[in-house]
DNA sequence: TTCAAAAGTTTTAAGCTTAAAACATTATTT
DNA sequence: AAATAATGTTTTAAGCTTAAAACTTTTGAA
């Protein structure tokens, strides 16, 4: 490949970005620009060092923190995905032996999900692993730099909220 | 729904986080929220306005930008995703009557994609429409915060791209 | 008790995404 | 000129995701 032929290796949604556009739309873009960056590179990071996919790499993080067996439901309210995208992700990771599946005993609606011992084992190394990555990746940014970039973030959320919030009054009127 | 079950009406990655986890994955976990706060509110807009989806929206939007027509593998290299993926979507696009394609003249690989009137109409209000989305959930914020975000964020960006540069080279070894 | 509603889960259909294989056309080499 | 390589695109197979329909079981009401 020669050399000005790369123009576009990573995923950067700012470029042609145009210098009249406002602060909120930038920001918006170099927000997206840097979550796409982290997790791309944790999704390519599990496929080459654990062959695995994040959808399933959350599912075994949420096992492992509830510590004990966690039905469907409660799996698909923590992760925020539907009920029937839980289906399958547990499929494939019983299917790979990480999880087991049983009815609940006083309720046979309830499928109980939980960790095989290959499962944590398995997950433990995923998870010291990701803090590696995650670690590294902030490495040039001061105690500082990190706290406010923290706050500054809490702050975006806050005002996401509340511009979901009166959205959502206007709507019901 | 009672009110006690209403747990996790929202996508909050943040939900669970330990006391005694390092602020990098603290962090992650918090643009991780507020990217996806962000992009579901767009999404779910574009649904309910423009009943389109955002990869939609991006391939009008590169071409709208480019102003001309633009063949399969630039607007690939532009979007940062597959060539096979552009082909599906350009598919639905031009089904829905927003684009056109066609055969370059001089060579007949390439296929040139271009907006119709009825694309370029559709996407002005789309867009002016996604402006007012993104400036109402950063309202909050003050101009000072909004600087100091988009500078900690390029921060953040450089430090990512720097560590990913140290593992190409690793690897490379 | 029987029937209807509610709750938990799975299935289905559609769309987005990628990697890899296949295909078509153009450029290059011999 | 013919064979080979390179380029541009599409197809295919697999996985993730959702919304809506279907299915199973339990709960509640008549």
């Amino acid at each position: 490949m020669k050399v000005d032929e790369v123009n576009f290796e990573r995923k950067d949604y700012e470029t042609g970005v145009q210098i009249q556009d406002e602060m909120e739309l930038r920001i918006w873009l170099r927000l997206l620009t840097c979550s796409n960056l982290l997790d791309t590179e944790v999704r390519t990071r599990l496929k080459q060092t654990a062959g695995t996919t994040l959808p399933r790499f959350d599912i075994l993080a949420q096992l492992e923190r509830h510590k004990g067996p966690m039905s469907m439901g409660e799996l698909s309210k923590r992760l925020m995905v539907t009920n029937g995208n839980v289906t399958g992700l547990v499929e494939r990771l019983a299917s790979e032996g990480m999880v087991e599946r049983a009815p609940a005993p006083d309720d046979r609606r309830i499928q109980m999900v939980s960790l095989t011992s290959r499962g944590k084992e398995n997950f433990a190394n995923m998870a010291e692993n990701h803090r590696v990555w995650i670690r590294a990746m902030m490495e040039q940014l001061t105690a500082n730099e990190l706290n406010s970039l923290y706050d500054l973030l809490a702050r975006l959320k806050e005002s996401i909220l509340i511009a979901e919030q009166k959205n959502n009054l206007e709507a019901a009127e």
